[in-house]
DNA sequence: TTAATAAAGGACAAATTTGTCTTTTTTAGA
DNA sequence: TCTAAAAAAGACAAATTTGTCCTTTATTAA
């Protein structure tokens, strides 16, 4: 992992838990991406069930966080017998700020940086231009990073995204 | 004003407004305790309905954060003719981070930063050692800037914390 | 073709946050 | 003392987010 990759991590989890920016439904299904974007390499599919008791999430709300990610082809599904959810090649490589699309939209990023609804270059708020760059920054961060690798991290073992058993 | 304390501001007003860190209500009361300590020189009070329009937010929501910010003696109330809300002298020197606390108390601060409930020395999460430090920071940053000192900017006209008239 | 399995869909429920309204209490001035 | 003004208090309402459950649809294998 190179710094700069090491940086951007750093960034998306800390955005990511830290701070309320993305709603929780949203954390959940950054966690469940890259849990199974995380288990990409073999023909594996995890059902509902399982994603759920990993992201350490309720099995309804999960469900229904992986239709909403599965409608945005962040991830793919199968129905029936030896079906579940899965991450095709292509997605490994889609950025975390697909997901805060998927489930937040993407108005965070957009949004004035003081809240004032006429925020322009004719009306700027106090930050407007010293930091109009600042927000695109952040979403520059979420759009750079991608599930994938995320995932390697998560398979070395050196990062975990549930509790520890006691 | 200093370059520490411009960059004391911009991270103020950039967490209080890009991210969803402190609640609605939170920033409400922050627009208000910096508006009514921005006037604190004269003897003036001021009634809910100027206070509300001054941070445009619904006149009824905003006594019940006024109540709560003179409860925790952010800001202080008086009643009757004459009556209103302003700021003490000692009170442009209450810290930010009093206002987060009276208004969504303080475990934004203290959380794991990766949400975990068992991390700690013994289960560290993989941020727990590297970015301890962050999360402090983040609190003192809070706890460094002043009312009084954003209310400075602000009167200076050079900040403003409502939209602008068309 | 049928039975079993698992996601999709969508109605419903709980919790939280946001916001409103009415009544009570305090204060100032006539 | 009486009246008016303004905050305090707290019940109530709306909106949003979070979470559950049941029915439908698609898929596999026997």
């Amino acid at each position: 992992m190179s710094f700069l990759e090491f940086i951007s991590y750093l960034w998306i989890i800390r955005l990511v838990n830290i701070i309320k920016m993305v709603s929780k439904s949203c954390k959940y299904a950054i966690r469940a991406a890259v849990f199974i974007a995380s288990r990409a390499n073999a023909e594996e599919r995890f059902g509902v069930k399982e994603i759920a008791a990993e992201i350490e999430a309720p099995p309804a709300f999960t469900a229904k966080i992986l239709r909403t990610l599965s409608k945005y082809k962040i991830i793919t599904s199968l129905k029936g017998p030896y079906g579940g959810f899965y991450c095709e090649k292509y997605q490994l490589d889609l950025a975390v700020s697909e997901i805060v699309n998927a489930m937040d939209g993407m108005s965070v990023f957009k949004e004035c940086v003081m809240g004032l609804h006429q925020c322009s270059d004719a009306h700027p708020c106090p930050m407007h231009y010293k930091y109009a760059g600042t927000r695109n920054e952040l979403m520059k961060t979420f759009q750079e990073t991608s599930v994938g690798s995320l995932a390697a991290d998560l398979s070395k073992g050196s990062v975990f995204i549930k509790n520890e058993v006691l």
